[in-house]
RNA sequence: GCGGAUGUGGUGAAGAGGCUAACACAACCGGCUGUGAACCGGUCAUUCGUGGGUUCAAACCCCAUCAUCCGCCCCA
């Protein structure tokens, strides 16, 4: 066992897992960009109570989650739990929304913290990409952010998910809801777990997302959020709903979807896919919050956001297409055969990654034999030898290792760039 | 914070108180001094997560501790 092992819940990430996690990162930012966001990068560590304004005393985010310490100073830091409060901090810190035109719209990754047990798709150090569009007035903004997340789904292959969506309306239906349900469960409180009647007490429409009285709870006909809606919440909801249906993107509204910070009022909605093995994931989600803006001392703005577990998406890209396909190949394999071919291979190499291949020069005195197995493992597609009957003759030759044949090339050719596989 | 399982080379692992910790794969070297397979030969854990205890004797039994995986809570 080495001496120094990583902390617990951080992971390393490296050869194919690395390229998936890379194509992740890469999707996401150019499907971004096709809808017109622009980046955003802001600090991994904000001061302790950005956060807990943002989301939420009651959260368990802030409760027991937060990776924080005093500095040298004996300020409170707090290693960003999620993305939305520093992006809306920044935001409000540059005055953002006083000198472009809104919505604003940002997208960003990076790393984020929570202490908590790592378990399957879990980690205290992960990694999240997601979007803000700041001082929205419109449900359009809601779709155009579902629409994001399909086509980053869809160009990532991933054909197979379930999209779930539901609508707190604004402020004043959401404390509304609020109050419906908790005086329905006032009678049933006894029969609902541990921890269902702590939510009783702090945060009431968590009681839906329970998973121990589950079926329970389904049985009893709960006051939905749907029937807590004014007028126009209602409209807009179904508005929703139909644009999306008539884009072809399948929704199923989930009356019981509640999302775990406390900032979400108005449409929500979350990301699941179904592992082989039958494990389902949440990959990610989003929604839009009126209020945490004015919250955090800027102006009164609306904002839609959703964030993507980067890990989570890697579990399912693996899942669905192995590593292997994520592995990449080299092409070229350069072998010297000797000392007096050491400056002519690092010419040639350096002549073909100029025209952008994939090239491996053999440091190392191997035999031909090794070589030649070295190449053949490693699928490179062509072997380039340097020896020295070749050097007398102005040449090197080439063996394309996928069809066997084998044949010279002159020294000007392949360093005239004129050979490229 | 709570619960379950597990820790033996690079990997998969045998091993259940007693010689030098099996076997397989991978890797490297050689047989084959200019060509990938197969074959053959060689090398590859002084030590079983760590610390302590029991014993004449511990990878194995006991205690503690650390770590990993899985689940709960919660969340991406």
């Amino acid at each position: 066992m080495p001496k120094y092992l990583k902390q617990r819940g951080t992971i390393d990430i490296y050869n194919e897992e690395a390229n998936v996690y890379q194509k992740i990162i890469d999707t996401c930012c150019k499907c971004s960009r096709n809808f017109n966001f622009n980046q955003i990068v802001t600090p991994t560590f904000e001061s302790s109570s950005l956060y807990s304004r943002a989301t939420g005393e009651s959260s368990d985010i802030v409760r027991k989650e937060m990776y924080d310490f005093k500095d040298k100073k004996g300020r409170d830091i707090t290693l960003r739990p999620e993305g939305t409060a520093g992006v809306i901090r920044a935001i409000i810190e540059n005055k953002l929304y006083a000198t472009n035109d809104l919505p604003l719209k940002y997208y960003y990754h990076g790393s984020f913290f929570r202490y908590e047990r790592p378990q399957i798709g879990r980690f205290r150090e992960f990694m999240q990409f997601g979007v803000e569009i700041v001082g929205s007035n419109s449900y359009l903004d809601d779709i155009e952010s579902i629409l994001l997340i399909t086509n980053i789904l869809n160009d990532l292959n991933i054909k197979d998910y379930t999209i779930r969506i539901n609508s707190f309306g604004n402020e004043k239906c959401r404390n509304t809801h609020r109050d419906n349900i908790k005086n329905f469960f006032t009678p049933h409180i006894e029969n609902l777990c541990e921890d269902c009647k702590e939510r009783f007490e702090k945060n009431p429409l968590r009681i839906l997302d329970c998973k121990v009285d589950k079926e329970y709870i389904e049985k009893l006909n709960i006051p939905v959020s749907y029937d807590s809606l004014d007028e126009q919440s209602k409209n807009e909801f179904n508005e929703i709903l139909d644009i999306l249906k008539k884009n072809e993107i399948n929704v199923v509204v989930d009356k019981y979807l509640v999302r775990g910070l406390d900032y979400y009022t108005g449409l929500i909605y979350e990301v699941d896919i179904t592992l082989k093995d039958g494990k389902t994931l949440t990959i990610g989600g989003g929604g839009r919050y009126s209020s945490l803006v004015k919250e955090l001392d800027g102006p009164d703005l609306s904002c839609v956001g959703f964030g993507l577990g980067v890990n989570r998406l890697a579990l399912v890209l693996i899942d669905l297409f192995g590593l292997d396909s994520f592995a990449i190949n080299p092409k070229f394999y350069i072998m010297p055969f000797s000392k007096e071919t050491y400056s002519l291979a690092f010419k040639i190499a350096k002549t073909l990654r100029e025209n952008n291949n994939n090239v491996v020069l053999e440091t190392n005195n191997k035999s031909i034999s090794s070589m030649f197995k070295y190449a053949s493992k490693h699928n490179f597609e062509y072997a380039i030898m340097l020896g020295e009957d070749e050097l007398k003759n102005n040449q090197v030759k080439i063996k394309n290792l996928k069809t066997q044949e084998q044949y010279y090339i002159t020294l000007d050719d392949i360093l005239g760039g004129k050979f490229n596989g």
